[in-house]
DNA sequence: GAATTCGCGCAACTACTAGTTTCGCAAGGA
DNA sequence: TCCTTGCGAAACTAGTAGTTGCGCGAATTC
């Protein structure tokens, strides 16, 4: 469940600072980062809000990373950020589904097209 | 930037839980609770992670709130939890975004009806 | 309208632990 | 060989998260 210490570890690392570097930045001694990454200590939520800031990841990443499953299907369903749930994905459509939108459309062309077949042939 | 403390009363008080109710759930104090809500004190993180559990919320909407804002417009962009990242919106298709891709069909359709036209007046 | 319950806040205390200090170790580089 | 870089571990301490205890206003209940 808390991938924290594997996580700091690992983006720590990605972004290529080093222990001392990330302590400096939040005036913590490096052997605190040390324990964090073991899983010795776990900062508190203000030094997690520093992590996020520093390495610019949401704070879902750090703990839980980048993998933590959603119980939805990421292809159907997308998160809709202004109000803050998941909504249906539009777009994508298949043909099927065209057809379905748009079926009086599609009606309506035959007819034209069986209106003027039958116009031209019978001159 | 941190509003766990009212994001928390908020959130509680919209899943109509008392502080009594959620303490106990957490094998903590209701003293703790109002504290953590009156901003006196904060959980650890084993608590953070319990409380995105118990109210089914990420951790960075309980102490960012919903309206963390993004750069990004929402209507445009959504994110893919799959990748992580925001990824620009397969907009609803129009008619002629669908007959830009579907024209095939659609000229199949014509031929085949064209075609019978021809051959029932043709009887 | 007194008594009780519910939901919550505040002050004092304590135990835990996050973070510090100190020591040390392995891998490069000069 | 010495120095620097990057990190881990043990012992210690100060800060604070969580507990205990008191109380208060607002609904219910008798």
């Amino acid at each position: 469940m808390n991938k924290f210490p594997a996580q700091l570890k690992k983006i720590r690392n990605e972004q290529n600072t080093t222990q001392d570097d990330l302590a400096s930045q939040l005036f913590v001694t490096r052997q605190a980062i040390s324990k964090w990454e073991s899983g010795d200590s776990t900062p508190d939520l203000n030094n997690l809000i520093k992590l996020t800031d520093i390495f610019n990841v949401s704070l879902d990443t750090l703990v839980f990373g980048a993998e933590h499953e959603t119980k939805v299907d990421p292809t159907e369903f997308v998160f809709d950020p202004k109000h803050n749930r998941y909504v249906r994905r539009l777009g994508k459509m298949n043909f099927w589904d065209f057809l379905a939108g748009y079926w009086w459309a599609v009606l309506a062309i035959v007819f034209v097209i069986g209106f003027f077949s039958l116009f031209w042939s019978g001159q």
